[in-house]
DNA sequence: ATGAAAGCGCTAACAT
DNA sequence: ATGTTAGCGCTTTCAT
């Protein structure tokens, strides 16, 4: 097979490489014979026009930046696969590559992926809160980008993030609607809002109810499993227990778990339990963890709309994603 | 920050645009002097040769594809997704950028992504096994490529694959060194070479141990956590029962776990199990696991030094990948 | 050691 | 409607 470009296949269809350029890219110019010939052979030959010279002609790289953190656990880079099926989809119809790259936030270079700083993307999603420094490094190179999944937001970038406000209301609501009163909370105030938004949303299905928080069963110092664990341990040292746990996240609510039947207190039995996120192993623990979902790979699909929009020179607004209904399993117990 | 191009470099340091190539190549053919200008007005500009130029130049995409399998289940996701962290590491290391694409194998069409049909790919990365069919047009399009993760092998292609026979005699070995004598087997004869290798590594440490096969607890008909369930289901209904359960895959594992649990039989008391692969659930059911791991990150950096090799001409060898020693959790008893 | 010039394959402005 | 030509930004051959 030998290398075919735009003058060949010209030659091929006696006309001029100028013919068949346009009718590669669907312009007027060219009578109807002469497209129906340059077809012919174009389809005859296989030809795929050079995507280097179009992208230096245009001065567009076609790609799309995926930026990922070296640092993220496995459970994130499951969350995350789900978006680039999502991203890949969207980008693919646009006729944008995807490209992967990662930065690693620990050293505190904050060093932008090569293919960023050589411009070898035409927009870029970041995967996860991003650092500052990073997002002003792009904003100095003028590349559009969109972030996903950023706990944090603000005005100042564009976002695409799940609404765990009505997500922790949903949750809590459902445990109110099966007769528990006593109620606990698990979150983490490390990530200040994220925090807010699932305490927010406990509080106001709470309040709802009329029923008050008890500062007892409260804590907020969950990271992960482990620190999850240590939390439930000290709701459990109070006084009296909860009937049900609410835990921001349904990592903190494995470990919550664990430290509970590790006490032979039963699951859901003597204390329910519901959460939010719905990753892979909420099915596989027992029992089954009930917990609210998110439609990711619809969440991939909106940041790259939001990212062309950006890459159009337009200003759209930030997405926050419905959270979708329970999905409930095994581990809430109606009370009477 | 306007464009800068070679031009406006040779400008402001008065010399020739080959002068500049010359030192942002590090060829010699300029005075230390001038490479010295010309090095600092390149670091105080931060100027970055155009990627599309070069592209277009050399006739190559610095691009290295990836491509999965749109039905990929959220299992091997994972597992793909470790591996392709060290794709990325080694990449980057050689100056390529990854670029992500998916193919849906269900249409019986086989269409390669865009990336690959437009050349913009110098090498690529199949993860899985891949349609023969697929990789002949790849042939035919004469784009170097290797597969991961391929269970079936072959000498027609280069792979690199995880040495489960190994895995699987260690496994057996395991359960031989613990005391146990009456052991299962669940494996898959869908993928026949997986299946040999797991069948030939079982039955060579038993044979070393002495014993026999017994046909009653062989089954072979296991796809996925529902068919494993079956094919424990009927090993429980023969007379005698093992005491061991070897299943070549944690996904078969924890499908039969789940049959044995319904039935009230108790992990690992009345029987234990061992199997291979480590995904991520086998720490969080219970009981925890005890299964055979591989350095997923390790293979695709091994991927990616098979695909530089015969991209610059060269044809490597195949990498059976040494499977790593047994992760010991709770699942397999020490009997006396 | 240095610079002028050609060319990688495409697109589009410009003549015809 | 069609063809000629310049140019995108780089690398490299070839004079000087």
């Amino acid at each position: 097979l030998k290398e075919l470009t735009i003058r060949e296949i010209a030659k091929m269809a006696g006309v001029s490489p100028t013919a068949v350029s346009f009718v590669l890219n669907g312009k007027k110019g060219v009578s109807d014979q002469t497209r129906k010939k340059v077809e012919e052979i174009i389809r005859q030959t296989g030809f795929k026009p050079n995507v280097n010279s179009r992208r230096l002609f245009f001065k567009k790289s076609f790609n799309i930046a995926i930026v990922i953190k070296q640092t993220s656990s496995p459970f994130n880079d499951l969350f995350y696969f789900e978006i680039t099926k999502g991203v890949m989809e969207k980008s693919k119809e646009a006729g944008y590559n995807v490209v992967f790259t990662e930065i690693m936030p620990m050293d505190n270079s904050f060093t932008l992926p090569e293919v960023i700083l050589n411009r070898d993307a035409d927009g870029i999603i970041f995967y996860q809160d991003t650092d500052q420094r990073i997002l002003s490094q792009v904003d100095k190179l003028d590349i559009p980008y969109v972030v996903v999944d950023a706990h944090t937001t603000s005005q100042d970038f564009t976002w695409v993030t799940s609404d765990w406000q009505a997500g922790a209301y949903k949750a809590t609501k459902f445990l109110l609607d099966n007769g528990h009163r006593d109620i606990g909370f698990i979150g983490s105030s490390f990530i200040p809002d994220y925090y807010v938004q699932a305490f927010t949303g406990f509080k106001n299905a709470l309040d709802e109810g009329g029923l008050a928080i008890n500062p007892a069963w409260m804590e907020i110092t969950a990271l992960d499993e482990e620190t999850a664990y240590g939390c439930m341990e000290r709701i459990l040292d109070t006084k009296s227990r909860p009937t049900a746990m609410f835990c921001a996240g349904d990592i903190f609510a494995i470990g919550a778990m664990k430290c509970v039947k590790d006490r032979g207190i039963a699951i859901p039995e003597d204390i329910s339990f519901i959460s939010m996120d719905d990753i892979l192993l909420s099915r596989y623990i027992e029992p089954a963890l009930t917990t609210i979902g998110v439609d990711k790979v619809k969440m991939g699909i909106l940041a790259v709309e939001l990212l062309l929009k950006k890459m159009d020179g337009q200003n759209p607004e930030s997405i926050l994603v419905p959270t979708d209904e329970i999905v409930i399993r095994q581990s809430v117990k109606v009370l009477k």
